[in-house]
DNA sequence: GCAACAGTTCGCTGCGCGGCGAAGGGTTTT
DNA sequence: AAAACCCTTCGCCGCGCAGCGAACTGTTGC
């Protein structure tokens, strides 16, 4: 019978611990041992025993730097592959809840390499409603405009194999958002030009006050109140 | 943090002997609870209990008809989620060469709603080569032609939200084939015509006489070696 | 009614593995 | 050199769970 190893990929995320792990990692950012260990809330040794399950699996990867450590997803396939997961993965209000009550925890973060949370899922709706994006054919297609460039995006010449714009199913609000190199593009322009910072601690990014006007100048956005994050 | 439950999902797929009902599943078609313990190397109440927990994960739904239990995958969004980690699954050549031992095991086979194996990637080929399809953002674009009548593929008016013509990757072959709508009317249409038949016992499809004839003529395929299966 | 069969439930055993404390490399700082 | 720090390895405990045999329910066929 054929049967690709699932269960090696399965055994890896089949624990609560090390679900966590991925979910931090999938900010896209690279993470210490102790980092995660204490997203996972569990102590340094346990967690290094699972990033090296993780490593087996080949859903991670590490990479020794001085004393440290930094682990980070093994590429885009692994967030992707995630992403399709957690589309079918049972939503548990539970924590859903849990969050909101936190108080508006992760308004705008990073998916692996490009923007997630309620603000990208609004920029999202922006761009379709404005006829920038259409959805077709479960891809996102770009219409011409000069708006992209204003927003960090080169269009390509032609169509790749790949999607340009591929729609990403946000996990918090279920409801697509850009992702695919026009997505990197975007998160790629809005860190370099100071629209979005990472915060020093916490999870998730940050709308500056310049980002804030040129979402509102560019898509015409009325973020204000959603960047109390 | 956000954290979709993926544990349940992912210890629902790290078991060894619930991975090897999910590939039985993936053939699309509905199977009993002891046929799924045979292929999974187990007695009937240990399947029971996996295939408990597999529809409490929401992979699986079970249908009672008589005294027989009838179990097949919860959608096409399960398997399309299956596919993707099968993707990033390691492949184990050893299975592999094992099947090919085995005897040009699933030369054709089913893969939840459309055909899958080295004829469906010849198939697929044959498309891409004669122009009726186009890979293009990652997903295949239909060109207007006769043949598509011919092999029961019916073209919509205009692109819907989900693609109509979807790659999947081939398990065994790493390579792509056509799933999505119009694989599944190929498939239909190939059943219902008779040029494709389902085994009595053994798993997998056999391509009949008359559908090697229509494959040559419309496709010109070769197929004349590949149906020794 | 009885036998045969599909499926399930129960109780038990044994392995696997998640978790931590303690101890052992390496690297950076004082 | 010593202290502080990050990470890892080792050994141990305890839970969870896959697996089976035995027994039970429900359905089909004689």
């Amino acid at each position: 019978m054929i049967t690709p190893r699932f269960d090696i990929l399965g055994q890896a995320i089949s624990d609560a611990s090390r679900t966590q792990m991925l979910c931090e990692l999938m900010e896209g950012r690279a993470y210490t041992n102790k980092e995660l260990a204490a997203a996972a809330g569990v102590t340094p040794q346990t967690a290094s025993a699972h990033l090296r399950l993780l490593q087996n699996a080949g859903l991670v990867v590490a990479e020794k730097r001085g004393r440290c450590v930094y682990h980070r997803l093994a590429g885009a396939e692994v967030a992707h592959a995630l992403e399709q997961l957690a589309a079918i993965a049972p939503a548990d209000s539970l924590h859903r809840a849990q969050q909101r009550k936190a108080g508006g925890l992760a308004q705008l973060r990073s998916c692996y390499d490009h923007l997630a949370g309620p603000l990208a899922v609004a920029m999202t709706r922006a761009l379709l409603d404005r006829g920038m994006l259409v959805e077709a054919h479960g891809a996102f297609r770009a219409e011409p405009a000069a708006q992209w460039l204003k927003l960090g995006v080169v269009l390509p010449e032609r169509p790749g194999r790949q999607p340009f714009a591929r729609p990403c199913l946000d996990w918090t609000e279920r409801k697509l958002h850009v992702a695919g190199p026009m997505g990197r593009q975007i998160l790629d322009h809005a860190l370099g030009s100071g629209w979005v910072k990472r915060h020093r601690h916490k999870r998730g990014l940050m709308l500056t006050a310049p980002g804030r006007v040129a979402l509102e100048q560019i898509l015409g956005l009325q973020c204000g109140t959603l960047a109390e994050a």
